[in-house]
DNA sequence: AATTAATTTAGATATTCACTTAATTATCTA
DNA sequence: TAGATAATTAAGTGAATATCTAAATTAATT
């Protein structure tokens, strides 16, 4: 619990959680989108997939690195626990005919 | 933003929020519960309202807190940009007759 | 006006955190 | 197998954080 509520303090690993909405990248791409050293990226991956936010996958030389349900459901359910006093609003639904 | 981010980091504070669900309460009897000195209660407090988690009321010589919904629509804001990739569990709903 | 109660502010300290450069491990290719 | 590439681990440093005790502030009571 602590390491993702951690894991999602910093401005850097909250960025790199956004950036994977876009889909699954390897640690370099995602370090090169970053005015940062690869090893301070690779120490937030490796705090992010503590945290159950992220997932590695060895790709050959490559580390494929996606986001994780796991954790994002650890810390919804934390936000649940509130919804009795609150009622959070609802995102607006398309429907596509 | 970061500020609500660093704010729900920190354990104690979490239980802070989670004590305040039961309603509004005066610092006083929010430090009783925590077998910590008043003064830390008092900066863990202040925090929490910086980040407009909970909202402070002058009742007198006291002064009440209560959950502040601004914040945590920002935050459960921030949840919902990553609703794309996952479908998070709906709590379940009890209707009552 | 003096006293008491509730809370915050100030000052100090030990720990944690993010970052860097250098070294290491693992994989691929010629 | 040697050399290049991808990524992590190690070591060190400066800044931020949580906590305490003591002092100051604010408001109610007598």
């Amino acid at each position: 619990m602590d390491a993702k509520f951690k894991a999602i303090n910093d401005p850097t690993r909250r960025e790199i959680l956004q950036y994977l909405v876009n889909g699954p990248q390897n640690a370099g791409k995602i370090a090169s989108q970053f005015d940062m050293s690869k090893p301070s990226i690779s120490h937030h991956l490796d705090l992010l997939k503590q945290a159950k936010l992220i997932q590695a996958d060895k790709k050959g030389q490559f580390i494929e690195y996606k986001l994780d349900k796991t954790g994002f459901e650890v810390i919804h359910a934390w936000f649940q626990s509130f919804s009795k006093y609150f009622e959070f609003p609802k995102p607006k639904i398309r429907i596509e005919i």
